[in-house]
Order: C-alpha cells, then structure tokens, then sequence
DNA sequence: TCGATCTATATCGGACCAATATAGAGCTTG
DNA sequence: CAAGCTCTATATTGGTCCGATATAGATCGA
C-alpha cells in the first residue's frame, strides 16, 4: 500500500493540506495501520497532480506561507476504488519489542522487567486513545477500525499481564550484573 | 531496529550464511515480527564484517558457490546486548486491509466480503504455523513470543468473525455495480 | 521577552524492499 | 529422459520511503 493510494484514500473524506494529512496519519483514527512521513507526502501528492488524481488550489495567506489545499478528482476517485479491488499486500507487524524478548535471557533481569512495563506503558496509551477519541458521529468503517484496534490492543495486555512473569524470570539474575 | 541489529541477534543463535537468515526470517519463528530482504542483509553483513562484529568463514563447496558463513564475535555480542538496552522503537503494526475497511462504503458488496475471507483465511494460515511448528524443545522467549502472536491473531479473527455483518452492510449493495 | 509549539512547505541522505541476474543440483512429471 | 520447477547461494539495482533538517512567521505561556 503506497503512500500515493493511501493519500487518495484520505482525500476521499475531505480536502486536506499535505500538513493535515500528516496530522491525520498521527492522529485522526488513521494512526495505528497506516503511517507516512513529510518526505514522501509531499512528492506524493505533486506525482498525483501531474497525472490528474488530485488537483490543488493554493490559498494565499496573509503572512503565512501559501496553503496548498489537495481535492480528489474523479480519475482520482476511481483509481482508489481500483487499486482497493486489487489483491491488498499483506499485514506488517514488526515488533522491536518481540524481537528482543527472544534474546530475554541475555539481559538483566530489571531491564526486561522495564521493558515490559514500558511496553505495556505503549499500548495502554494507544488503547486509551481508541477508546476515548469517538465524540464524532463516526462511520460504520471508522467504528469496525476503532473496535478492531481494541481488539488487538487488549488481546495483547491481556497476554502480558498473564505471561509477563515467565519471560521475567528468564532473564539474567542481579548478581550478574 | 536496522537489519543488523536483527542479524546479530539472530546470529547469538546459531551461525549462518545470508541465505539462511533469510529463511529464518520466513520460515523459523522470526516471520511474525520482523523482516528483511537480501537487498538488505547481504550488504549488512559485509558491514557487520568490516566493523568487527562478525566473522566469515569462507566453505568451498563442489560445484556450488562458496557458502560464506558468519559468526558473531564477542564484539558483536556487546553491541547486540546494547542495542537491546537503549529504548526500541514502537511497534508498527501496517495494515492494507484495515485501511481499505475505511472505504467499504465505495465498494461492491461482494468484494468486501470476498476481502474479509481472503484476510480471515490469511490470519488462519498464520496463526496455523504458529500452533502447530512447535514440535522442536523451545525456549522460554520461543514460546512467549509464539503465544503473543497466537493471542494476537486469535483476537483478530475473534473480532472479524463477529462484527463482518456490519461491514458488509455498509458496502455498496449488488444493484450499484 | 524568551523560548516553545504550531502551521506549512520542502529537500536530502540513507535505509530498505522487490525484482532480477547468475548458476549448478536435485526432483517431478508427462 | 528431457523439460521445467524448486532449492541452495550470492549479489546488484531502481525506486520507495523514513528521519532529520531547513525555513519562517504566528501564537502562546512563563
């Protein structure tokens, strides 16, 4: 999924600034299963204007540097609904986290014991966003997201506090620090 | 977490050629998360080479390319603990599929339903994998990381196998198309 | 008033992936 | 038994993308 088909997406609910969808990516329900960064935002959104996905009207501001606002054209709009028929690539969970508790009992004991504690940290937040951030009147799409997202998170706090101790006691003992 | 972070940490298991590494990252426990191409791990290796971290061992075979083989080094060891110790970046859990749910409202029926069976049979494979190649005697951080991704897609398919109908729904009825 | 934070665009180096090239071994299947 | 596929094994390249950085005025709190 690249950053192209994803601005696209976005552009169907409503004009944006590349800023604004940046911020979208951060915190605008889209944040837990797509990302992209400036440097490839910006580049995006000016390939699909040339090719006529998206037009730009630039709003002049008085002392502020212009605004450039991105509306989907209808090329645009079915080249989205295309790329969503086509086979989707497939899920991306990468976890630094998982990863390092294969190698548990090459640490010390305190240290994993931290790390958990600030992983749980991680997702506790993340969950409390979810289920906090929905005053909106929200589509049937965006309350599926939300509720799958609480899905995973407590799937997996749920799984911590029950099995925390086993990988705890793994690790290396004080002394041998 | 850079791809020779990773290939340390996999090299404090066993040593290997790139070749193998790149099949433990498929096929050996590593799959769920964390990933790398060979476009990465063969010039990362010959980094970890030059800086000390690891050390080849040349096997002429007959009639065959020259298997290279690394070990880890004490130093590499060191810096692999390190890397362990400083903070790890979050997790991204990048899903394609999720994202398209946001649009089911631009799509024919049939298709949403056809992606809900295409990613429940997907999260099924995985999660098969994960049960049952668990013949060889692991170790603790094995079977911790293996019960976080069954827990994971557990939840998953728990989740889309009750609330599918509502998605479906909102999808663009048959007439439409 | 000083610094931090926010809006807003943009670029660059480097990391990384997907695809491809090479090449011989072994296995399958018609 | 030959053709084709898959497996072992290394390596490169084009292109995508991230993370950091630059710029610059506005706003806001200390």
């Amino acid at each position: 999924m690249d950053v192209r088909t994803i601005c696209l997406g976005i552009l169907t609910r409503a004009d944006a600034t590349g800023y604004e969808i940046k911020k979208l990516f951060e915190d605008g329900g889209y944040e837990h299963f797509v990302e992209a960064s400036f440097g490839s935002i910006y580049p995006a959104l000016n390939r699909l204007t040339e090719e006529g996905l998206v037009s730009v009207r630039e709003e002049a501001q008085e002392k502020r540097p212009d605004r450039k606002v991105y509306s989907i054209t209808p090329k645009g709009q079915a080249a989205f609904v295309g790329a969503l028929l086509k086979p989707l690539p497939e899920d991306k969970h990468r976890s630094p986290f998982v990863f390092a508790m294969l190698f548990s009992h090459l640490l010390p004991q305190d240290h994993v014991t931290a790390m958990l504690d600030a992983y749980i940290g991680q997702v506790e937040g993340k969950l409390g966003q979810l289920v906090e951030k929905s005053p909106e009147p929200e589509t049937t799409g965006e309350r599926f997201v939300a509720g799958f997202g609480q899905a995973v998170y407590v799937a997996i706090l749920k799984f911590l506090r029950t099995h925390r101790a086993e990988i705890e006691n793994a690790a290396v003992k004080a002394a041998a620090e």
